[in-house]
RNA sequence: GGGCAGGUGGUGAAAUUGGCAAACACGCUAGCCUUAGGAGCUAGUGCCUGAAUAAGGCUUGUGGGUUCAACUCCCACCCUGCCCACCA
């Protein structure tokens, strides 16, 4: 008897592979593409632990099968290698980035290719590649030029341990997604993506996409849309231009308006302080000072009492022309809606918190179904109109759009429409990045006349103007420099790095500086998926034709952690890229599956907890075929699961199992043994394998060699998904080839190298990948003879084998002179009887 | 506070979507083999009552409902995880 050596067959098919360049994507093809793809990994000192590896298990088994259904299959890999994780990683082992990285590349690489996936490692790309940057940094000069990169002034997220800033999607609950510092909010000139610009169709896309429905969901909150109407609110005796005496309110419930008592202004509004009384001032500017003192945790605590101070200023309800009080406090938000709030306190619960501290009055204007309403909480539900003027007795919602009417009529608002998705902030004050291809010359403001000068085109550095000036294109890449003291100080280390702050504008020649931030790194991963289509390319970020021809993904496999990052922010590049005419899509990943985590002794792995299970010890021992299967049979991939360290070795004696049935396989003299049984498998595995519930593959298989194993049918009706069909009367190894090669067939996904091995030792010379998938045949599916369950009062008294062609009468005569159910209707009338073909009978008595 | 998942043996889990709950594995028990076993093979293994391989009862978070029949559908509640969170 041959012993399974998993390590020797799979150094061999791995070099046969890689020779023969057998994963190697044809571009063009009569056959059908399929680009299936994993979200690529960023390399971390730490290495792929076995929670890593499902994911791209899962992928390649995927991969496999559509090769298998003789589709052209792109699988590409690559590493996202700019950013924090990196460079942090560098610092910390004294290390430049650049080495750091190499290194630990080559380290993922040799873990990559250990899983025997069929990736086209010529495709590989690396984001920090200049050959790479090169057409990220194009990508946000196409960007600039189109008006959806731009320069502001903006309160911003700062993390105070990476010391650098970072987009709303990179908080996580006030902290740092990264580090979980809590983040401080700062006044800062940055750059960036007008994602906001695409809310609606970012919003409008996920209608077609085959995502689940828990990333759509989180997506739609993010972009978080909200109907409603913009009231413009007169401020009483205004010392300021008339353009400028109103407050702009954005509401979703204009139908409360009659039931407004003050308004609210975020401590950073701009209005604020210029409204304020003489006799306010000092009270108004020591709470704003305070209030952006305070973290945005702090802040968003809803167990924290309201604060806030009075302007000394009044403004006009529009509707009811009544003289209402305007207040400054920290509960309204600054980055929602006009960063002002009229006040229900009636209707809305944080209103009348407020109004209740400060006295202020409380104007019911919808009144609540007599029984729900208690005297001292609000009801911010519908209901008939009060104290509304022309507008009592009809319903809420009927007067959210008659008042709105009303107001636009009267020039006093309009309806509107607001989304939480606020533009992506892409400039970072670290070293390890792609620096922003932007050039500041003072020289060129200069020239300009006074009419040229726009607010977008110029910027301020160190109290001087200084116009913005596009690095060309044929300019790229704008190179990282290499000898840089990166350590994060709050400022741009490439400021530091006299070389290349200096430049020589590319427009009037003269001396100028270049942009020292660096981008985001989502940046880079947000249009990688493109450049695989193309990775060579040295004149375009892709070939038109090649992209025509790959994208978009159709499979995207990876983990739910990027739902409002990645994922949103590669959807908004594609559509943006759309919009400008350069691609003629515009969403990119038909379909995702999201992988689950792997937890051990109930906690996520990670190296800090100290329960990280590496594949490589795993692969030395039992091999990768193994570790494959096991990663399946875990559990479902797309929720999160326990690794248990014993259950490896069950897949082991699996593939152990199936190797010495193979190798001492004989064919079987009687005709085709067990063809029925070897058409269900076929049926019912590539049922689950369409269904993409993978765990239960190798349940099938074990069901099926465990069956064919069996030396002597065992008594009928015992357990097994085989049981109903009875089981082998041939002795051990008596199989048939169509079994056998089905066997290998099915097993290939999951455990490629024992199937090559195992398809060239029954006398094959092509690769089990070229063979075909197997198809089954419903009419030997069928059986002649099926068990019947029958119950009475539905409970299982006995089975009965009936014919296919018996009738029903005949069958529930059959069925109530059987003694186990005798002794259970006996001396009681049979009220009623159901039969349902083919699977049972029940005698209710 | 809002939203979304999920809750099944000692463990990971399965159930063809309303039709035999616990497939397949892990673990455990017994036996065989072995100098030895953290190897292999064979058998058993949801829980309770029973000497039993007799017979019966119970069981899918809890409580109700619909149905001949519910892990599956409906209602209420409890617990766990995730996302968002003073978003006007």
């Amino acid at each position: 008897m041959e012993k399974y050596d998993p390590n020797t067959i799979e150094k061999k098919w791995q070099k046969i592979w890689e020779e023969s360049k057998t994963h190697q994507a044809a571009d063009f093809s009569k056959k059908k593409k399929y680009y299936c793809l994993d979200m690529f990994p960023y390399p971390s000192g730490e290495g792929l632990h076995v929670g890593h590896w499902r994911g791209y298990v899962f992928s390649d088994v995927w991969s496999r099968y559509q090769k298998m259904r003789d589709k052209n299959v792109l699988h590409p890999i690559g590493f996202d290698a700019f950013g924090l994780p990196a460079e942090n990683a560098a610092i910390k082992t004294k290390m430049h980035p650049k080495t750091h990285i190499k290194e630990t590349i080559s380290r993922f690489e040799k873990q990559l290719k250990d899983i025997g996936a069929m990736y086209d490692w010529s495709r590989e790309v690396i984001t920090s590649e200049p050959e790479y940057y090169k057409w990220t940094q194009w990508l946000f000069l196409q960007l600039y030029q189109n008006g959806l990169a731009y320069r502001d002034e903006a309160f911003v997220n700062f993390c105070p341990n990476c010391q650098t800033v970072l987009a709303n999607e990179q908080v996580k609950g006030g902290l740092c997604e990264r580090c979980d510092s809590i983040v401080q909010k700062k006044k800062l000139k940055q750059w960036f993506f007008k994602i906001s610009k695409y809310a609606q169709q970012l919003l409008d896309g996920l209608h077609k996409i085959d995502w689940p429905e828990r990333v759509k969901l989180m997506q739609r909150h993010w972009i978080g849309k909200s109907e409603g109407a913009l009231v413009k609110f007169k401020i009483v005796n205004c010392k300021l231009k008339i353009e400028n005496c109103f407050i702009d309110v954005f509401t979703t419930r204009p139908d409360t308006l009659f039931g407004v008592s003050f308004l609210v202004l975020a401590p950073e509004h701009e209005l604020t302080t210029k409204i304020t009384t003489v006799d306010k001032a000092k009270s108004v500017e020591k709470y704003v000072r305070e209030a952006l003192k305070v973290s945005e945790i702090d802040r968003s605590n809803l167990q924290r009492e309201k604060t806030g101070v009075f302007t000394g200023a009044y403004a006009i309800n529009p509707i009811t022309k009544s003289k209402i009080p305007i207040w400054v406090a920290d509960y309204v938000l600054s980055n929602y809606g006009t960063g002002a709030i009229m006040s229900v306190p009636a209707h809305d619960q944080r209103d009348f918190d407020f109004a209740k501290k400060f006295n202020l009055p409380i104007i019911q204007v919808i009144s609540a179904p007599s029984k729900k309403q208690k005297s001292e909480k609000t009801w911010e539900s519908d209901g008939i109109m009060i104290n509304s003027g022309q507008f009592n007795g009809i319903n809420s919602q009927q007067a959210k759009s008659a008042i709105t009417e009303y107001l636009e009529k009267n020039k006093l608002g309009i309806s509107s429409v607001n989304y939480k998705l606020k533009d992506w902030l892409i400039s970072r004050q670290r070293y390890w990045g792609a620096p922003i291809p932007i050039i500041y010359c003072r020289k060129c403001w200069e020239l300009k006349t006074k009419n040229e000068k726009r607010k977008t085109d110029f910027t301020i550095i160190d109290g001087k103007e200084y116009a913005i000036i596009p690095v060309p294109e044929e300019q790229l890449p704008v190179l990282l420099p290499e000898k840089v003291d990166f350590k994060p100080t709050g400022e741009s280390p490439l400021a530091r790095t006299e070389e290349f702050l200096n430049t020589k504008c590319p427009k009037c020649k003269g001396p100028a500086k270049r942009e020292t931030d660096t981008m985001d790194t989502f940046v880079c991963s947000s249009w990688y998926f493109l450049r695989f289509c193309d990775p060579k390319n040295k004149k375009k970020f892709a070939d038109k034709t090649r992209i025509k021809y790959w994208m978009p993904v159709d499979f995207y496999v990876g983990g739910i952690e990027h739902a409002t990052m990645h994922l949103l922010y590669a959807r908004f590049i594609t559509h943006a890229l759309h919009s400008l005419g350069l691609l003629d899509f515009n969403e990119p990943f038909l379909k995702l599956y999201t992988i689950g985590m792997i937890y051990l002794h109930g906690a996520k792995m990670s190296k800090s907890r100290g329960n990280i299970i590496s594949p490589d010890e795993i692969i030395q021992k039992y091999g990768t075929d193994t570790l494959r299967g096991y990663e399946l049979f875990v559990g479902p991939t797309d929720e999160d699961s326990e690794w248990n360290v014993n259950g490896v070795n069950g897949v082991y004696r699996f593939l152990q199992k199936v190797y010495t049935l193979v190798a001492d396989f004989k064919e079987a003299k009687s005709s085709v043994p067990m063809e029925q049984q070897t058409h269900q498998l076929i049926k019912r595995y590539t049922d689950d394998l369409l269904r993409l519930n993978f765990n239960t593959l190798i349940s099938h298989l074990m069901s099926f060699v465990n069956l064919i194993s069996k030396k002597e049918a065992p008594p009928t009706g015992v357990g097994g998904i085989f049981s109903s069909l009875g089981r082998a009367k041939e002795d051990k190894n008596q199989c048939s080839k169509f079994q056998i090669e089905t066997l290998i067939k099915l097993l290939s996904p999951i455990a490629p190298h024992l199937a090559e091995e195992l398809w060239q030792k029954i006398g094959n010379e092509q690769s089990v990948f070229e063979s075909g998938w197997p198809s089954y045949d419903q009419d030997k599916i069928a059986s002649d003879t099926m068990t019947l369950v029958i119950q009475v009062n539905g409970k299982v008294r006995d089975t009965i084998v009936i014919k296919k062609n018996d009738s029903k009468a005949n069958i529930i005569d059959m069925a109530i002179k059987r003694q186990d159910v005798q002794k259970w209707i006996v001396g009681n009338k049979i009220k009623k009887t159901v039969y349902i073909p083919f699977k049972l009978i029940n005698f209710v008595v």
